[in-house]
DNA sequence: ATGGAGGCGCACA
DNA sequence: CTGTGCGCCTCCA
């Protein structure tokens, strides 16, 4: 594409990847390679991630449907939110397996 | 410019 | 099943 500089004709990596998790629908989790793969970067798996992270206070993004690969979830730098996560999947159907993790053959998003 | 760090993923042992 | 290592790419100080 022609663009000047870098003036983003498209929205923010970020930007690109809030929306792809905002199109999760309730009940079903997504990863987060696979959201990456979504919006064309196959690689940036952490920057879903690192993205989620820094999310504002104030949007409408269903981050608790972002789980990793192997349907459990991640540690993230503050604490509090794991449970917090759990209680809202488990809120929308979602199960978990006794260690813990969600039976993504039943729940992971399948755009 | 450079280096460190980050809610990952995958291959191996 | 767990632990370790490495690759991937971007953001931030």
């Amino acid at each position: 594409m022609a663009k000047a500089k870098d003036q983003p004709l498209e929205p923010s990596l970020y930007q690109q990847i809030y929306q792809m998790v905002s199109l999760i629908p309730q009940g079903r989790v997504a990863s987060y390679g696979q959201i990456a793969r979504l919006i064309g970067l196959p690689r940036n798996a952490r920057q879903v991630g690192y993205a989620l992270a820094v999310l504002p206070e104030e949007h409408e993004i269903p981050w608790h449907r972002v789980v990793n690969i192997k349907g459990e979830i991640s540690a993230r730098s503050k604490a509090g939110y794991e449970d917090y996560q759990r209680i809202l999947l488990e809120d929308e159907g979602i199960e978990f397996s006794p260690a813990g993790r969600i039976y993504l053959k039943q729940f992971l998003w399948d755009a």
